[in-house]
This record gives structure tokens, C-alpha cells and sequence, in this order.
DNA sequence: CTTCTTTCTTGACTAAAGTCAAGGGTTGCT
DNA sequence: AGCAACCCTTGACTTTAGTCAAGAAAGAAG
């Protein structure tokens, strides 16, 4: 499983046969089961997360409902820097999990004796912030039924893996209506 | 004007006086216009802007409409980064403007003399990263109704500088709806 | 001050999402 | 097999946003 991180950096920046060893050496791989949270609402985060195998949600309560707002796939980061203060959101494993995970003692160590992995983490998280900030654009000027129809085209193995009721959720909108949209569709 | 980028990095980290003096020569300081594109549709994007002065627009143009996402005000930072592909969007100056023009050789050439600066461009990108994602994940879960209260709250000065046809475009929603979201509320 | 333009509000109507309640389907458990 | 839990859909109704059109209000320009 290391292999699939070392190859995704090889995309960014040249990896060292040093930084290489180092990575394997780090102990980053873990693994969790279906239904583990890796993180609960109230606690402090310190750890980030990126997805090797597997489907996380990232959901809050809000009214005694959740909330889903976020689904981390393979080869996705899951942003987990929160300034101190405790998070509002859970983020439960909807599948078997393999990820990589980071915390800052690891991370200030690693990027001390390696400076490209800065650089590389930086770049990666430009290139993130500006996906991001597409997709809210997107979301802000789409209609529901249009969110939909874009989801189905950009993740269409979500439905495979998800629930109806968290992807209309997802969408900012009721499962009734995600209901009432995917008929008005069909016709 | 450089004092107030000074002031903001070492609120993050040491700033050592050759940092300073670099950045005091590096001629990141611009002047623009009310009125002035910092960027059109079309055009790719390498330039990135830190705001010191004023306040700046992001619109898309969606069915002949134009389409308000952002709003970027004193001490924020536009992110840039397009990867080689044009953007579809326009960055416009509501107000003059003095802002920290950033591209990639300058960037680069800065990494490498001050490493902590991509220290600290990595740290403030993960904390822009983590306000983001909490943004988009309220704008989600809120009604439209909510969305505006909530921004009232957050940037009540918005409301003095910006018209609110915009606005409402910013909330995701029509010119009218605000207006009777308001007309609502009022009583 | 007058004129022109842009912005904001209102009204009447349509379309779509929210709400509440019920029923069918599936899955998983014992 | 039978029960329970969860998920998805439907129906009837309410609420709210979208649309189109018109007019009032506020700003900018001559």
C-alpha cells in the first residue's frame, strides 16, 4: 500500500530513494473498519487523513439530523487541521478503510529532513484549494436537480456505495426531493 | 503597505530582517482601479493576490447572467492557481485596490532563499483549506434564509460595499428572493 | 436640476423544495 | 421464517424560491 502513496507523490515531484525509505519507514499506513469513526464531533483534531481504499463521510448533526456534506474516496486528502478548537463533525468509515495518516509531529520531522515534501505538500494543497473553491462556485450557481445530474456524471460510484438519503443530503437538499428529482429525470 | 504583509507573516512565524528586506524589495505591491479585471474569463490564471486595500469580486457568467461566488476583502487571499486550463471567471476590482501580487518564479526564487516562507504558505494554505471547507459545508446544511443572516453576522461590512443583487447571487439565490427574505425578517 | 441608468422592491403567477404521514422493499439478525 | 431496522418512494399540502413585468428609489452624468 505504500507503493500507491510513493506513486502518487512520483506524479508531483521527484521521490528520492532516502525520502522512499522513509515513507515506508514511517508507519503512515493504517487500516479501519466499516462503521469506525475517525473522528467525533467534540474532539480536537490532529490527525489527516488520506484515503487509499474505501469510502469516508464526513457528516454534522444539525437538529438532530445529520448532515452529510463530504465523501473522501481513493486518492483523496481529508483536510483535518482544526485551530484548537473542538470540530462539529464526525467522519465515519462507510467501508473498510486503508489510509494514510498524518499528524504534525510526524509531519514537522519528515518535512526537516525532507524540504520537497513541504514543497510538494504545498503544492498539492493549492491545486486542492482551487478544486474546492471550483466546487462551491458550482454548487452555488447550480439547481438541485442540476447538482445532481453533475454528480452522477463526476462520481457515479458514489451511488454504488452510498445511500440515497446521504447523497441528497450531500446535494443540500431532503431524500424526498432527491426522490422527486430522479423521477421528473427519468421520464 | 509592505509593513502590513510583514505584520501578517510573522503573526505565523519569525521573520528575520532579510526576509523583510527581501520582501520589502520584491516589488510585490500593486496598485489597481476600481473597475479593473484582475483577470477574465479565458485568460490563464498565474498570477495570485493577497488583498491589502479593498474589495474584489469573483463572478462567473452563467446563461448570460452574471454569477457572484466570492467576495474578497482586506487581509484575504485570492487563490490563483489554474493548472494550464483558462478559467471561466472574472476577478473584479469593486473598489481601488492595493494588493501582494504573487507568481510562480518569484515564489520559487523566495521558497528557496526563505524556506520558512513555504513553511508558512503550506500552514496558511491548510488553515484556508480548513475555513473553506467549514464555509461550504454551512452554506449546505443552511436555508437561504439562514445563509444571509449568518453573513450579516460574519461580514456585515459587505452590506455597505457591495449592491445586493450580487449579494443575493453570493447566497445562491435571485435579486427578488433576498429581497423578500429581507422584507420577512423585518417584521 | 434634469435625465439616464442601475438597483431595489412589489405583485401575480409558476415551479420546486420542505413537511408530514404512510406504505412497500430490502437487509440483516435471531 | 419472522421480525426489526433502515431505506426509498408516493401523496397531499405548505412554504419558499423562480419568473416576468412594472414601478419606485437612489446614483451618476450632463
Amino acid at each position: 500500500m505504500e507503493d500507491e502513496i510513493i506513486k502518487y507523490i512520483s506524479n508531483y515531484t521527484e521521490v528520492s530513494p532516502e525520502l522512499e525509505t522513509a515513507i515506508r519507514q514511517s508507519g503512515m499506513i493504517r487500516q479501519y473498519p466499516k462503521g469506525h469513526f475517525l473522528l467525533e464531533a467534540g474532539q480536537i483534531s490532529i490527525e489527516c487523513f488520506f484515503v487509499l481504499k474505501g469510502c469516508v463521510r464526513r457528516f454534522y448533526i444539525k437538529d438532530t439530523e445529520e448532515r452529510t456534506t463530504d465523501f473522501y474516496t481513493e486518492m483523496q486528502a481529508i483536510p483535518g487541521i482544526s485551530k484548537g478548537t473542538p470540530n462539529e463533525y464526525y467522519l465515519e468509515c462507510l467501508e473498510d478503510i486503508i489510509a494514510a495518516v498524518g499528524n504534525p509531529e510526524l509531519e514537522s520531522d519528515m518535512f526537516q529532513k525532507f524540504p520537497i515534501l513541504e514543497s510538494f505538500s504545498r503544492v498539492i494543497g493549492e491545486s486542492m484549494m482551487t478544486t474546492y473553491v471550483e466546487e462551491f462556485s458550482e454548487f452555488k450557481m447550480a439547481s438541485p436537480e442540476e447538482r445532481y445530474l453533475k454528480l452522477l456524471e463526476s462520481r457515479p460510484d458514489l451511488f454504488q456505495r452510498v445511500p440515497l438519503n446521504q447523497i441528497a443530503s450531500y446535494l443540500g437538499i431532503k431524500p424526498e426531493s432527491l426522490s422527486r428529482i430522479r423521477k421528473r429525470i427519468m421520464k
